[in-house]
DNA sequence: TCTGGGGTCCTAGGACCC
DNA sequence: TCTGGGGTCCTAGGACCC
């Protein structure tokens, strides 16, 4: 195997740069939604100290004072760049898996005989040409290895964006630079238990003993270490596979008591959810409900609380998944909480054509037709313009979004304009 | 006052079966 | 003091990813 991994640098921000140029150069961060942590940093924010992570209100004065630039976050447009990006990539790979929103595995398997460092500086030049968003380029014989590569891509000046470590020299010395919580698969968790014992870098991982690792790590942790010294334990997975489960959650702008603001958040989450699978041609067998209160008020009572209902037969119509999690929140649902968070799983999901069927389900021929009319004209007048029952809209969980920028490409009112 | 959202995989333990 | 062996299925929780 030889696979190339690309990495959009610091992708939100250069989202906001590529229309924005006059942000090049300057400190920017993102903020995830409800505008609470940072998720995004510049190359210059990460320079003037703010962590990954960090809570907005906590750094805003500092943020201030240092002239960082904030963005709320802008998923249709980060969506949209990211779709332009792989789109390219898909154009110059021969077969590519797209691996999250920034992030896309190049299949290089048959490649050997052309300069594979050349090759990935002209898909790194063609990207950032046609796109705007910069990247950086990692090669390796397993897909951990491209990813410590790429982590070097982008730390080494000399390596400019782009290293090839399949079949390197450099091998050795490439992990020993690697701390061992910089590997792909060690979190936090595992970091900590391993530097405890010795093992501090990558190197000192793909040393390790099988019988140790697989005692301490099981055999996720065994994976990571084979695919260290350069056995392939996670293949490339060209054509994306279905999702087992579709997540919708918000936490709210402030605390909720009321069975009923919750009833209102529940129903349109349980709506967006049920149009999420019928996008995907899904169908779910069951709908998981959770609330819970906030977490970092210690000096608060806590609850949290969850239930799953069945769905029969397996559907991805509004109406039956709207009233099962309905069901579900009344039967964990107590009075004297604040609550802080609340979602919807949808579980068991399925292709519509592989769904169970029982003796007496009924094809509803009209029901189908009505949840098409529903999509198309959410799709076209935008989310919401249609729903289901009475939703009162409890402005209470809106998100926060303080600074969020033009959706340039998704939006005509927003394109911008030629000064 | 203010701390994201959406996923995957594995494992341990309990309920149940014969 | 004694109380099998071998399965399956489900769920909760823990680890990880972006």
């Amino acid at each position: 195997m030889i696979v190339g991994l690309v990495d959009c640098n610091n992708f939100y921000c250069s989202c906001e740069r590529v229309f924005q140029p006059e942000l090049r150069g300057k400190p920017i961060v993102v903020l995830s939604n409800n505008d609470g942590c940072v998720i995004a940093r510049s190359a210059e924010a990460k320079a003037l100290g703010i962590p990954m992570g960090a809570p907005y209100f906590k750094h805003r004065k500092d943020m201030e004072r240092q002239n960082i630039i904030v963005r709320s976050s802008n998923y249709a447009l980060y969506g949209d760049m990211s779709y332009r990006v792989m789109t390219v990539l898909a154009h110059l790979a021969p077969n590519v898996e797209v691996y999250s929103i920034d992030e896309c595995f190049l299949d290089l398997d048959g490649l050997n005989h052309m300069d594979l460092t050349a090759y990935a500086r002209h898909i790194k030049e063609t990207v950032e040409k046609w796109t705007g968003i910069p990247v950086a380029i990692g090669i390796g014989s397993t897909k951990t290895l491209a990813k410590i590569a790429n982590r070097l891509a982008k730390k080494s000046t000399k390596a400019n964006g782009v290293l090839d470590l399949s079949n390197s020299p450099w091998m050795d010395h490439a992990l020993e630079k690697t701390e061992v919580g910089d590997v792909w698969g060690i979190g936090r968790r595992w970091a900590k238990m391993l530097t405890s014992r010795g093992v501090y870098t990558a190197k000192d991982l793909r040393d390790a003993e099988d019988g140790w690792v697989r005692q301490k790590m099981g055999v996720v942790g065994l994976r990571t270490v084979m695919e260290l010294r350069g056995t392939p334990c996670v293949e490339l997975e060209v054509a994306a596979s279905d999702k087992q489960t579709v997540c919708v959650s918000r936490s709210f702008g402030s605390p909720m008591t009321e069975q009923i603001s919750l009833h209102d958040a529940i129903s349109t989450f349980a709506m967006r959810s049920a149009e999420k699978i019928r996008k995907a041609g899904l169908v779910a067998g069951a709908v998981n409900v959770f609330v819970r209160t906030d977490p970092f008020r210690s000096d608060q009572e806590q609850y949290s609380n969850s239930a799953t209902i069945g769905l029969t037969p397996f559907t991805n119509h509004t109406q039956p998944i709207l009233s099962a999690a309905q069901r579900g929140l009344s039967s964990i649902f107590r009075e004297n909480y604040r609550y802080k968070k609340a979602g919807i799983l949808l579980l068991d999901l399925v292709r519509q054509e592989d769904a169970p069927r029982t003796l007496f389900d009924q094809s509803c021929e009209t029901d189908n037709k009505l949840m098409s009319a529903f999509d198309a004209i959410n799709n076209r007048f935008g989310t919401g313009s249609v729903s289901y029952g009475q939703l009162r809209k409890a402005r209470t969980w809106y998100m926060t979004q303080n600074h969020v920028s033009p959706h340039y490409t998704t939006r005509w009112d927003d394109l911008p304009l030629l000064k």
